[in-house]
DNA sequence: ATTGTAATTGAGAATCAGTTGCAATTATAA
DNA sequence: TTATAATTGCAACTGATTCTCAATTACAAT
Protein backbone atom coordinates (compact mmCIF):
# COMPACT_ATOMS: atom_id res chain seq x y z
CA UNK A 1 0.00 0.00 0.00
CA UNK A 2 1.46 3.53 -1.66
CA UNK A 3 1.16 5.90 1.36
CA UNK A 4 -1.05 9.14 0.93
CA UNK A 5 2.61 11.32 1.30
CA UNK A 6 4.40 9.80 -1.42
CA UNK A 7 1.15 10.93 -3.46
CA UNK A 8 1.33 13.89 -2.47
CA UNK A 9 5.07 14.57 -2.67
CA UNK A 10 5.45 12.85 -6.31
CA UNK A 11 2.16 15.65 -7.23
CA UNK A 12 4.31 18.49 -5.64
CA UNK A 13 7.59 17.75 -7.51
CA UNK A 14 5.80 16.71 -10.80
CA UNK A 15 4.17 20.14 -10.53
CA UNK A 16 7.55 21.87 -10.37
CA UNK A 17 9.25 19.47 -12.95
CA UNK A 18 11.33 18.03 -10.58
CA UNK A 19 11.69 13.88 -10.06
CA UNK A 20 10.52 11.55 -7.60
CA UNK A 21 13.81 10.14 -6.94
CA UNK A 22 14.85 6.94 -4.81
CA UNK A 23 16.76 9.19 -2.45
CA UNK A 24 13.64 11.49 -2.09
CA UNK A 25 11.37 8.54 -1.73
CA UNK A 26 13.78 6.94 0.85
CA UNK A 27 13.76 10.61 3.02
CA UNK A 28 10.14 10.89 2.70
CA UNK A 29 10.14 7.73 4.32
CA UNK A 30 12.34 8.32 6.89
CA UNK A 31 10.33 11.53 8.00
CA UNK A 32 7.67 9.93 8.38
CA UNK A 33 8.41 7.25 10.10
CA UNK A 34 9.84 9.36 12.99
CA UNK A 35 7.36 10.16 15.83
CA UNK A 36 8.15 13.43 16.98
CA UNK A 37 10.35 15.98 16.13
CA UNK A 38 13.86 15.24 14.45
CA UNK A 39 16.83 17.04 12.78
CA UNK A 40 19.10 16.40 9.68
CA UNK A 41 21.45 14.75 11.73
CA UNK A 42 19.17 12.40 13.36
CA UNK A 43 18.01 11.28 10.16
CA UNK A 44 20.68 10.72 8.68
CA UNK A 45 21.89 8.82 11.65
CA UNK A 46 18.80 6.70 11.42
CA UNK A 47 18.52 5.76 7.74
CA UNK A 48 22.10 4.86 7.71
CA UNK A 49 21.18 2.36 10.79
CA UNK A 50 18.83 1.37 8.42
CA UNK A 51 21.48 0.62 5.53
CA UNK A 52 19.77 2.97 3.60
CA UNK A 53 22.12 5.34 1.34
CA UNK A 54 21.89 8.80 1.03
CA UNK A 55 24.08 11.76 1.49
CA UNK A 56 23.83 14.81 3.82
CA UNK A 57 23.65 17.07 0.97
CA UNK A 58 19.97 15.28 -0.30
CA UNK A 59 18.88 15.50 2.65
CA UNK A 60 19.83 19.16 3.02
CA UNK A 61 17.88 19.20 -0.15
CA UNK A 62 14.72 17.40 0.08
CA UNK A 63 13.78 18.94 3.40
CA UNK A 64 13.07 22.64 1.92
CA UNK A 65 11.13 20.89 -0.85
CA UNK A 66 9.19 18.73 1.82
CA UNK A 67 8.61 21.86 3.71
CA UNK A 68 7.35 23.94 0.55
CA UNK A 69 5.04 20.98 0.01
CA UNK A 70 3.19 21.42 3.31
CA UNK A 71 4.43 17.99 4.20
CA UNK A 72 6.51 18.77 7.25
CA UNK A 73 7.12 22.11 9.27
CA UNK A 74 9.94 23.97 10.39
CA UNK A 75 9.75 23.70 14.17
CA UNK A 76 11.96 25.71 16.04
CA UNK A 77 15.94 26.44 16.23
CA UNK A 78 17.21 24.30 19.29
CA UNK A 79 20.86 25.01 19.98
CA UNK A 80 22.04 26.16 16.54
CA UNK A 81 20.09 23.91 14.20
CA UNK A 82 16.79 23.84 12.67
CA UNK A 83 14.30 21.03 13.68
CA UNK A 84 10.82 20.03 12.01
CA UNK A 85 8.02 17.61 12.26
CA UNK A 86 6.01 15.73 9.64
CA UNK A 87 2.41 17.32 9.90
CA UNK A 88 0.70 15.41 7.31
CA UNK A 89 -2.52 13.55 8.71
CA UNK A 90 -2.17 15.28 12.06
CA UNK A 91 -2.75 19.04 13.10
CA UNK A 92 -0.79 22.33 13.33
CA UNK A 93 0.13 22.78 16.92
CA UNK A 94 2.83 25.24 18.84
CA UNK A 95 5.33 24.33 21.53
CA UNK A 96 6.33 24.24 25.03
CA UNK A 97 9.78 24.10 25.97
CA UNK A 98 11.64 22.92 29.13
CA UNK A 99 14.45 24.77 29.45
CA UNK A 100 16.08 22.09 32.03
CA UNK A 101 15.11 19.12 30.23
CA UNK A 102 14.20 20.04 27.22
CA UNK A 103 11.10 18.39 26.92
CA UNK A 104 8.54 19.59 23.63
CA UNK A 105 5.37 19.87 24.69
CA UNK A 106 3.01 20.21 22.18
CA UNK A 107 -0.25 22.85 22.63
CA UNK A 108 -2.75 23.47 20.37
CA UNK A 109 -5.58 26.15 20.82
CA UNK A 110 -8.38 26.90 18.32
CA UNK A 111 -8.71 30.53 20.27
CA UNK A 112 -5.42 31.21 19.70
CA UNK A 113 -5.06 30.18 16.63
CA UNK A 114 -8.22 32.82 15.69
CA UNK A 115 -6.80 35.12 18.02
CA UNK A 116 -3.63 35.37 15.72
CA UNK A 117 -5.69 35.44 12.56
CA UNK A 118 -7.67 38.10 13.54
CA UNK A 119 -4.93 40.52 14.95
CA UNK A 120 -2.60 40.07 11.03
CA UNK A 121 -6.51 40.58 9.39
CA UNK A 122 -6.61 44.27 11.43
CA UNK A 123 -2.69 44.88 10.42
CA UNK A 124 -3.42 43.81 7.32
CA UNK A 125 -0.86 41.19 7.04
CA UNK A 126 -1.27 38.08 4.34
CA UNK A 127 -0.39 35.64 7.11
CA UNK A 128 1.27 32.06 5.84
CA UNK A 129 2.86 30.88 8.74
CA UNK A 130 4.04 30.87 12.34
CA UNK A 131 6.06 29.66 15.28
CA UNK A 132 5.25 30.47 19.06
CA UNK A 133 7.24 28.83 21.44
CA UNK A 134 7.23 29.07 24.65
CA UNK A 135 9.92 28.39 26.99
CA UNK A 136 9.98 27.60 30.68
CA UNK A 137 10.46 24.56 32.78
CA UNK A 138 7.83 21.87 32.61
CA UNK A 139 5.88 20.28 35.52
CA UNK A 140 8.40 18.25 36.44
CA UNK A 141 11.07 20.42 36.31
CA UNK A 142 9.16 22.83 37.80
CA UNK A 143 8.50 21.30 40.80
CA UNK A 144 11.73 19.93 41.30
CA UNK A 145 13.41 23.01 41.35
CA UNK A 146 13.28 23.81 45.13
CA UNK A 147 11.33 27.21 44.90
CA UNK A 148 8.69 26.31 46.61
CA UNK B 1 23.50 61.69 33.29
CA UNK B 2 23.99 58.02 33.90
CA UNK B 3 21.33 55.39 31.66
CA UNK B 4 19.44 53.75 33.67
CA UNK B 5 20.32 50.48 31.91
CA UNK B 6 23.71 50.98 32.93
CA UNK B 7 22.80 50.80 36.36
CA UNK B 8 20.53 47.80 35.72
CA UNK B 9 23.22 46.08 34.26
CA UNK B 10 25.81 46.92 36.46
CA UNK B 11 23.99 45.83 39.77
CA UNK B 12 23.43 42.40 37.33
CA UNK B 13 27.18 41.75 36.73
CA UNK B 14 27.37 42.88 40.39
CA UNK B 15 25.27 40.21 41.79
CA UNK B 16 26.51 37.72 39.59
CA UNK B 17 30.33 38.49 40.25
CA UNK B 18 31.24 39.71 37.19
CA UNK B 19 32.83 43.09 36.23
CA UNK B 20 31.58 46.06 34.36
CA UNK B 21 34.35 46.71 32.27
CA UNK B 22 34.79 49.85 29.56
CA UNK B 23 33.73 47.31 26.66
CA UNK B 24 30.98 46.08 28.07
CA UNK B 25 29.62 49.27 28.79
CA UNK B 26 30.50 50.44 25.12
CA UNK B 27 28.60 47.44 23.73
CA UNK B 28 25.48 48.32 26.48
CA UNK B 29 25.61 51.57 24.95
CA UNK B 30 25.89 50.60 21.35
CA UNK B 31 22.68 48.20 22.14
CA UNK B 32 21.17 50.97 23.52
CA UNK B 33 21.66 53.17 20.43
CA UNK B 34 20.24 50.92 18.14
CA UNK B 35 16.66 52.18 16.79
CA UNK B 36 15.21 49.02 15.81
CA UNK B 37 16.67 44.83 15.62
CA UNK B 38 20.59 43.94 15.01
CA UNK B 39 22.60 40.98 14.61
CA UNK B 40 26.13 40.82 16.65
CA UNK B 41 27.97 41.71 13.02
CA UNK B 42 25.86 45.09 12.60
CA UNK B 43 26.04 45.88 16.24
CA UNK B 44 30.30 45.45 15.76
CA UNK B 45 30.19 47.15 13.01
CA UNK B 46 28.13 50.18 14.41
CA UNK B 47 30.83 50.27 16.77
CA UNK B 48 34.19 50.35 14.74
CA UNK B 49 32.11 52.65 12.69
CA UNK B 50 32.48 55.11 15.63
CA UNK B 51 35.64 54.44 16.51
CA UNK B 52 34.74 51.73 19.59
CA UNK B 53 37.10 48.82 19.53
CA UNK B 54 35.62 45.99 20.68
CA UNK B 55 35.94 42.58 19.75
CA UNK B 56 33.70 40.34 17.99
CA UNK B 57 34.36 37.68 21.00
CA UNK B 58 33.52 40.47 23.59
CA UNK B 59 30.60 40.92 21.78
CA UNK B 60 29.18 37.11 21.55
CA UNK B 61 29.90 37.03 24.88
CA UNK B 62 28.26 40.12 26.32
CA UNK B 63 24.89 39.39 24.35
CA UNK B 64 23.96 36.46 26.45
CA UNK B 65 24.41 38.50 29.23
CA UNK B 66 22.19 41.28 28.20
CA UNK B 67 19.82 38.94 27.58
CA UNK B 68 19.73 36.90 30.64
CA UNK B 69 19.96 40.31 32.44
CA UNK B 70 16.62 40.95 30.93
CA UNK B 71 17.90 44.39 29.10
CA UNK B 72 17.85 42.44 25.87
CA UNK B 73 15.27 39.68 23.94
CA UNK B 74 15.98 37.71 20.90
CA UNK B 75 13.70 38.27 18.35
CA UNK B 76 14.49 35.51 16.03
CA UNK B 77 16.84 33.63 13.81
CA UNK B 78 16.38 35.14 10.11
CA UNK B 79 18.71 33.21 7.61
CA UNK B 80 21.23 31.48 10.19
CA UNK B 81 21.92 34.46 12.68
CA UNK B 82 20.56 35.52 15.75
CA UNK B 83 18.97 39.04 16.14
CA UNK B 84 17.73 40.89 18.95
CA UNK B 85 16.64 44.17 19.96
CA UNK B 86 16.85 46.19 23.48
CA UNK B 87 13.56 46.14 25.42
CA UNK B 88 14.26 47.91 28.53
CA UNK B 89 11.86 50.87 28.64
CA UNK B 90 9.96 49.15 26.03
CA UNK B 91 7.33 46.38 25.89
CA UNK B 92 7.72 43.40 24.78
CA UNK B 93 5.93 42.66 21.58
CA UNK B 94 5.60 40.05 19.00
CA UNK B 95 6.66 39.95 14.91
CA UNK B 96 5.20 39.81 11.69
CA UNK B 97 7.69 39.14 9.14
CA UNK B 98 7.22 39.86 5.89
CA UNK B 99 8.94 36.95 3.30
CA UNK B 100 9.36 39.12 0.47
CA UNK B 101 10.68 42.30 1.68
CA UNK B 102 12.01 41.34 4.93
CA UNK B 103 9.86 44.52 7.15
CA UNK B 104 9.70 43.11 10.56
CA UNK B 105 6.33 44.35 12.33
CA UNK B 106 6.13 44.75 15.96
CA UNK B 107 2.80 43.45 17.19
CA UNK B 108 1.57 43.49 20.33
CA UNK B 109 -1.90 42.26 22.09
CA UNK B 110 -2.66 42.10 25.47
CA UNK B 111 -5.37 39.77 24.90
CA UNK B 112 -2.88 37.17 22.73
CA UNK B 113 -0.67 37.77 25.83
CA UNK B 114 -3.35 36.48 28.65
CA UNK B 115 -4.63 34.14 26.47
CA UNK B 116 -0.78 32.15 26.45
CA UNK B 117 -0.14 32.82 29.77
CA UNK B 118 -3.36 31.06 30.65
CA UNK B 119 -2.96 28.00 28.20
CA UNK B 120 0.39 27.67 30.39
CA UNK B 121 -1.37 27.63 33.87
CA UNK B 122 -3.47 24.87 32.05
CA UNK B 123 -0.79 22.88 31.25
CA UNK B 124 0.92 23.68 34.47
CA UNK B 125 3.89 25.25 32.37
CA UNK B 126 6.01 27.75 34.28
CA UNK B 127 6.42 30.01 31.33
CA UNK B 128 8.96 32.24 31.11
CA UNK B 129 9.34 33.69 27.63
CA UNK B 130 8.21 32.95 24.47
CA UNK B 131 8.54 34.17 21.34
CA UNK B 132 5.65 34.42 18.09
CA UNK B 133 7.03 34.88 14.78
CA UNK B 134 3.72 35.27 12.05
CA UNK B 135 5.58 34.86 8.72
CA UNK B 136 3.73 35.95 5.11
CA UNK B 137 2.96 39.50 3.35
CA UNK B 138 2.65 43.06 4.38
CA UNK B 139 0.22 44.84 3.03
CA UNK B 140 2.48 46.42 0.42
CA UNK B 141 4.18 43.32 -0.68
CA UNK B 142 0.47 41.58 -1.05
CA UNK B 143 -0.89 43.77 -3.05
CA UNK B 144 1.90 44.06 -5.64
CA UNK B 145 2.42 40.35 -5.98
CA UNK B 146 -0.42 40.09 -8.97
CA UNK B 147 -2.66 37.64 -7.13
CA UNK B 148 -6.04 39.47 -7.36
C1' DA C 1 47.61 53.46 47.09
C1' DT C 2 49.15 48.59 46.59
C1' DT C 3 48.36 43.97 45.98
C1' DG C 4 46.30 39.51 44.97
C1' DT C 5 43.36 37.12 42.30
C1' DA C 6 39.78 35.88 39.53
C1' DA C 7 37.47 37.77 35.61
C1' DT C 8 38.15 39.63 31.00
C1' DT C 9 40.14 40.78 26.79
C1' DG C 10 41.53 40.29 21.68
C1' DA C 11 43.22 37.45 18.10
C1' DG C 12 42.94 33.72 15.80
C1' DA C 13 42.00 28.77 15.59
C1' DA C 14 38.36 25.56 15.91
C1' DT C 15 33.65 23.96 15.37
C1' DC C 16 29.67 22.92 13.11
C1' DA C 17 25.33 23.43 10.54
C1' DG C 18 24.29 24.20 6.17
C1' DT C 19 25.66 25.10 1.11
C1' DT C 20 27.87 24.54 -3.27
C1' DG C 21 30.67 22.99 -7.51
C1' DC C 22 31.24 19.30 -10.29
C1' DA C 23 31.50 14.99 -12.81
C1' DA C 24 28.90 10.88 -13.02
C1' DT C 25 24.11 9.07 -12.86
C1' DT C 26 19.15 8.83 -13.58
C1' DA C 27 14.12 10.05 -14.18
C1' DT C 28 11.02 10.98 -17.55
C1' DA C 29 8.82 12.85 -21.60
C1' DA C 30 9.04 12.36 -26.49
C1' DT D 1 15.47 4.21 -26.97
C1' DT D 2 17.01 8.69 -26.78
C1' DA D 3 17.67 13.32 -25.41
C1' DT D 4 17.99 16.30 -21.78
C1' DA D 5 17.45 18.48 -17.68
C1' DA D 6 17.38 17.18 -12.94
C1' DT D 7 19.87 14.75 -9.27
C1' DT D 8 23.35 12.56 -6.71
C1' DG D 9 27.49 11.99 -3.63
C1' DC D 10 31.51 13.83 -2.30
C1' DA D 11 34.49 17.03 -0.75
C1' DA D 12 35.56 21.70 -0.38
C1' DC D 13 33.57 25.77 1.26
C1' DT D 14 30.79 29.30 4.09
C1' DG D 15 29.65 32.00 7.79
C1' DA D 16 28.06 32.28 12.45
C1' DT D 17 29.38 31.26 16.89
C1' DT D 18 32.54 29.31 20.39
C1' DC D 19 36.85 28.38 22.31
C1' DT D 20 41.88 28.71 23.68
C1' DC D 21 45.34 31.18 25.75
C1' DA D 22 48.53 34.63 27.05
C1' DA D 23 48.31 39.34 28.39
C1' DT D 24 45.41 42.79 30.84
C1' DT D 25 42.27 44.68 34.20
C1' DA D 26 38.60 45.36 37.80
C1' DC D 27 38.01 45.57 42.34
C1' DA D 28 37.90 43.81 47.11
C1' DA D 29 40.88 43.54 50.81
C1' DT D 30 44.65 45.12 52.84
MN1 LIG E 1 5.53 19.28 17.65
MN1 LIG F 1 10.76 44.04 17.56
ZN1 LIG G 1 11.33 19.77 31.96
ZN1 LIG H 1 6.83 43.10 2.57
Amino acid sequence: MKRMEDRVFREFLQKKGLKFTKERAAILKGVFSARGHFDPDDLLIKMRGKGIRVSKASIYRTLPLLLESGLIEQVLKVDKHAHYEHTFGRGHHDHLICLKCGKVIPLYSRKLEKLQENLCRKEKFKCLTHTLEIRGYCLRCNSKSGLS
